[in-house]
DNA sequence: GCCAACGTTGGC
DNA sequence: GCCAACGTTGGC
């Protein structure tokens, strides 16, 4: 089981949107670091859920219910004949007992070669185990 | 509101 | 296929 990283502008679609709707699709990516890494979740897969923005925290966990599979809005295949604009399925899982700053991750030196701190733009990333369980701490989840 | 760090586009 | 110009994201 990998557990990833999702930025979402809470202001679009926020964490408390997907408590609400209890799942949803998770479309729109279409950088190609961030769909590579959407083709590489599986069913049982967790991510953090992080507002861009003014929160600049993770503020829940989701599981992936389905796919990848190709956003039907947007169908073709790559170079490797992956569905280009790849989607997974997302259920709400938890919310954080205490958000996790963006402030806190940069502080912790545990942390300077995560992708969220290198590469701001990046909106979807494997989270390495070890980072994960200092998140999960962090947050209660 | 600014700007750094990317991505993308289009002319050649 | 390069790269200059432009656009976008997201932190500050």
């Amino acid at each position: 089981m990998t557990t990833f990283l999702l930025k979402t502008e809470p202001g679009a679609y926020s964490f408390d949107d997907l408590v609400k709707d209890q799942k949803t699709d998770w479309t729109g990516v279409s950088n190609p670091a961030a769909l590579a890494a959407i083709r590489s979740m599986r069913k049982g897969d967790q991510a953090f859920i992080y507002h861009t923005g003014d929160e600049k925290a993770i503020v829940g966990l989701a599981e992936v219910v389905a796919g990848p599979y190709e956003d039907p809005e947007q169908p073709g295949v790559n170079a490797e004949g992956l569905p280009k604009f790849a989607v997974v399925d997302l259920r709400a899982v938890k919310k954080a007992k205490s958000p996790v700053t963006l402030g806190r991750i940069k502080g912790d030196k545990r942390f300077a070669e995560f992708a969220l701190v290198r590469q701001s733009r990046l909106s979807v990333m494997a989270v390495p185990a070890a980072l994960e369980k200092v998140v999960r701490k962090w947050a209660g989840l």
